[in-house]
Parts: C-alpha cells; structure tokens; sequence
DNA sequence: CTAAAAATGATAACTATTATCATTATTATA
DNA sequence: TATAATAATGATAATAGTTATCATTTTTAG
C-alpha cells in the first residue's frame, strides 16, 4: 500500500498543466480536458493537482479570488494579480522594483511574499 | 447612500486584528470577541474583516489551510508558513537570505511572492 | 493469469463564505 | 430634540469550492 500507481488521468492533468501559461484552477483544467475526455470526472481532477503539488511538480497560487489556481511552471518567478479583474501575470525578472513594474503597466499596491517549510517543531 | 456609517461591532474587531500578534481567521475572532461581546454575529465579522481590508486597515494571508487569516499590522514584512502544523511567523528581516532563515530554524522550500495592484486595463 | 491494492467516476457530505431580510443603530436635518 | 433616511446588524438560508465515500475499474507484482 502507499505506493503510487499510473493513472493516464494523471498524467494527462500533469501535460495540461505542464503545457499552458495562464494559471488554470481545477475547473478550468476539467473543463478543458473533458472536451478530449468525456469520462474525465472533478474528483479525480482535484485528487491529481493535490498530489501534483505534493510531490512539487506544480505550485499553487492563493489569488484574490476564492479559486485556487495552478502553476506548472515551478521555476522560481513571481505574479501579479490585478485587484480588479483578477488576472495573473507572470514575472521573470530576478527582482522586480515598482519602477520596473510600472513601467509594464502594472501599478502595484502590495507586495506580499510568503516562505513555505518547516518549523523548529515540526522538522524533528 | 454609500457613506460609512459608524459601528461599534466594527470597532471592536478593528482592535481585535490591531492588537493580536497571531494571525487570526475569521472563526477565532468571532470565538474570541463572542466571549465578551455574545450578541455579536458571524456574519458581522465577515463583513467587517472585508471593509477592514478594503480600507487598508488589515491584511489577508491565504496560507496553506483553506481557512483564511487577517492580520493587523499593514507595515511591510513577509511570512513564514510551516507546511505541517500551519504556524504563521512573521519574519521582519529586510531580505530574509535562505541562510538567514534556516538560523531561526526554520528550514525553507519554496518562496512565493506576489505583486497586487491594477493591470494595464484595468487602470484605464 | 491472478490477486492485491491503488485510482477512478459519480455523487453525497462538508465547510467557508456570501446573500437575504426583518430589525436595530446611526446620523443628518427639520 | 424629534424624525426620517439609510447603513449595519443578527439570524439563517443559499452558494460554491472542496473533500469523503464507495462500488467499480485499472494497474502491477508475483
């Protein structure tokens, strides 16, 4: 037991994410896929994108909206998330300053960086 | 219409989020403040946890559980979040290093950081 | 080929949040 | 100060995103 096996579901999830640039949440990826999958169901679609991030193969992103979405790019970058229409942009630059922000149109209001890990208790 | 009308309730939970240290959800405020104030309702903090981040006045952090968390103090500084017990520690370091981290033993794998503001269209 | 175990699809259950609405509190002004 | 307008509240129903359940199917070790 425990041990993971091949689900086709999974790795057909694991191309979408893997495949697409905008930040899809569970919906948008089983709406997509249902098209090509008709059999596909949600549940399996939540199950996968759970043990996706689990083994880091893809990142989650908390936006403004109530839906998480998902990230197959894990090579490290940051977001921008407009307060108003909610869209993510992707940023690659090593250390965007709000000049170089505002010089792509992006009027920031808030930066909020976050570090995920392990604590003093929790590492024994 | 539309003014801002004064309300003890959101007064009470204003000092509530401004003089707390954790980093409090919408549950503990309400069990919190309900000690002293029973008359209060849940839905009167959602309402005023919201006003209250509208206005600026308080943060939100979306962590890794699915409950979100409030926090009073609006000046610049990042997170640590424990991906096993959810611990939230406020790091005031200026560029908290990996190196700088792990001596507070906290052992880091993954930074996420976010920019929020108003797109190219949206600003229009 | 077979048996054990993991994954799926369908859907019920759960939980956080938002909406509704009658009532209460605040505030401008007569 | 009294009154009228309206914003906020408390209680709770409704909604939405996610997780749990379970019978069935798929994978995989032997």
């Amino acid at each position: 037991m425990e041990r993971v096996k091949y689900s086709y579901q999974r790795e057909v999830i694991k191309d979408y994410l893997l495949n697409t640039k905008t930040h899809p949440t569970v919906e948008s990826i089983y709406e997509n896929l249902k098209k090509r999958y008709p059999e596909l169901s949600l549940a399996t679609v939540y199950r996968n994108v759970k043990s996706l991030c689990e083994e880091g193969t893809v990142i989650v992103l908390k936006t403004g909206d109530k839906k998480v979405h998902y990230d197959g790019n894990v090579n490290y970058h940051t977001h921008f998330i407009c307060n108003k229409c909610g869209k993510i942009i992707d940023l690659f630059l090593e250390e965007p300053s709000l000049d170089e922000l505002n010089k792509l149109n992006l009027s920031v209001e808030r930066q909020i960086t976050t570090y995920y890990g392990l604590c003093d208790k929790c590492k024994k």
